[in-house]
DNA sequence: TATGAATGAGGATTCATTCAT
DNA sequence: TATGAATGAATCCTCATTCAT
């Protein structure tokens, strides 16, 4: 869709994101995303097809932004792969810190029936891609030591998040991404001698 | 509430778990909810509130019996903190394959705002406090080594859902098990020669 | 669709029928609709899908009327052709002063697209059938003469639309039967004779 | 209104005219008028004041072009009655092959309520008397016969219309002009003595 | 107790119309 | 003059909830 003024679509997807994360799908009213967007109710609807739609590109340009910057972060400077794999880390926390409802949003498959839900489904693979890749050059290099690095790869996101959940924590991103990492690193790190 | 029969209630929770897990709380409707209960409409209101009730309802029952479970094993047996650990993971993840749309669903942080969610959130505390007493036993029997078991605590029960979402995967619950106790006690057992 | 309350069915389709013909579709208000009828909005929608539906279910249902009654009316006593076309002309110059809104609704083919288009064709095909077997009878029976019996069946129908059209003559239905009377019998009659 | 280009306004009347006649009012959204016309949306506006506007004049226009061609027809050459009454059935016939959509459209009293709706009315009645004076001087002459002409000349339009609703019998314009003609001249030309 | 017909507040969506360019 | 992006009033429709039976 040819978009006719691409500034106002992320504003509009701006302040969305930031509802839709406050609280629940139908709790979201379009009046509310227009007044906070600025804009009339109408023009929603000349930027996206309807409600779901709207939603749903809010996730994927929440997942865009996050995919872009790891991706970014980890070709920029060259690290070898535990340093990667703390960068993501962090990387990945500063945008759940930064973003928290939009990351929140992020977790689940999402229930609209679009029909490029491939394309959807493309960019999540993609993130686990990143993430995979990073640890099997650490198994290649022999840093890593992993029979299951796509299962690894799952586990990333999921523990970033389940740490986000508990808002009243309230602890700090290094906190956070320390604890990760210490826990991330246990399992791949190969140690001189072998345990369990 | 005093409910004059127990099993038909549990039907109602039964088949609103599975609706609510595989849609989003606005595609549930109430007369779907009752009609794959098999019971009118109106009996939904003789044994819930409301429909926020009948959500929160559905979350509590699941973490009660998830709990009731759990606590019964550990308690069942006289077992080191490695052989608990062991044995909750593997307990969540027969309850998480055998109701994986109520453990799908007891993931999110619940944003009805009815008078008793803390009663509510009470049995989410009482999961993790479960699970952060045996990693404290341990670390106090010298068997393990963590600085925040809270947050080790935390990761758990996340860490079999993000295997779990991705059902394409197929692992067994015993594949499953077997990585995250893996991943789970390369960040606990303390081992010969630290690092970090 | 096995209905409710079929009274308050018909009493719905009752006012619905008057404001439909009062004012073009969408001047009508489904709360006008539910107001003139004594339900609820919502009500409207337990007896009809959607607006379109209830527009169509009154086309329908005024059509079902119309024929009924003609149909009795033919078969109830035993007649000649030409009395039997008379009938008919007065009974639609009848139905038409009763229902003026309903029988100019009825000119067009529907434009809602609905399942049951065949049914509704089916109607107009009732009623054009009706007519031309009351002319072929005569023909056959030597008492009309009509290369066209099909078109000539077509024709008495839009004869009193014509004429209906007009409201401002207030011609009585009398002076408005003996008219088209007087025109359809002057092409189906055959004369040497005069006649009326 | 003092308009640029009446080839513009023309073409807009053209494709407004079918899409009218080929939907309710409702269902024809003046964006599809400015695609099918070729021109911006705005545009409609310099040319029409509003929508019931445009409708109106798809109605008149479309009214003054048959009049013109009728009116033209029948001054041209000196002709009796019978061969006039033959003449303006031929060229309705004609006008409604031609324009088979806005034929249709003329059927329905104007239900917009707009100011010159008068002006408007007023070319309906301008075709009735046309038809009208033909009778009439045919009665006056005694080479016809009719206690009512004003309800003549109301049917002989409606009759062509009659023949139109129907395309699926594909009968030529010759055989519908010939049909109407012979019903019409029934009930027109006296007889003992044969006609046509 | 169990029901489901009736309800109407609430919200998504449409589309004629405007106006800055 | 011509445009089409922006608008929001208008309205259809949904669905949780009630209550008479």
């Amino acid at each position: 869709m040819q978009v006719l003024d691409p500034l106002k679509r992320l504003k509009i997807l701006d302040v969305a994101a930031a509802l839709f994360a406050a609280q629940p799908f139908h709790k979201v009213l379009l009046s509310d995303v227009a007044e906070a967007a600025g804009v009339g109710k109408g023009t929603l609807y000349v930027y996206f097809k309807n409600k779901d739609d709207l939603y749903l590109s809010v996730l994927y340009n929440g997942f865009c932004q996050l995919i872009d910057q790891l991706q970014q972060k980890v070709d920029q400077n060259q690290q070898s792969p535990l340093e990667n794999l703390q960068t993501v880390v962090r990387e990945i926390v500063r945008f759940a810190c930064q973003n928290p409802y939009l990351y929140e949003l992020m977790r689940s498959v999402p229930w609209c029936q679009v029909t490029d839900n491939a394309l959807w489904n493309g960019k999540r693979t993609e993130l686990r891609a990143l993430i995979e890749a990073i640890i099997c050059r650490g198994v290649a290099l022999g840093e890593f030591e992993d029979p299951h690095p796509e299962l690894t790869a799952r586990f990333i996101p999921h523990l970033v998040r389940s740490v986000m959940m508990d808002r009243e924590l309230s602890s700090t991103p290094e906190t956070i991404s320390a604890h990760i990492l210490r826990f991330a690193c246990a399992a791949l790190v190969p140690k001189p001698l072998d345990r369990m």
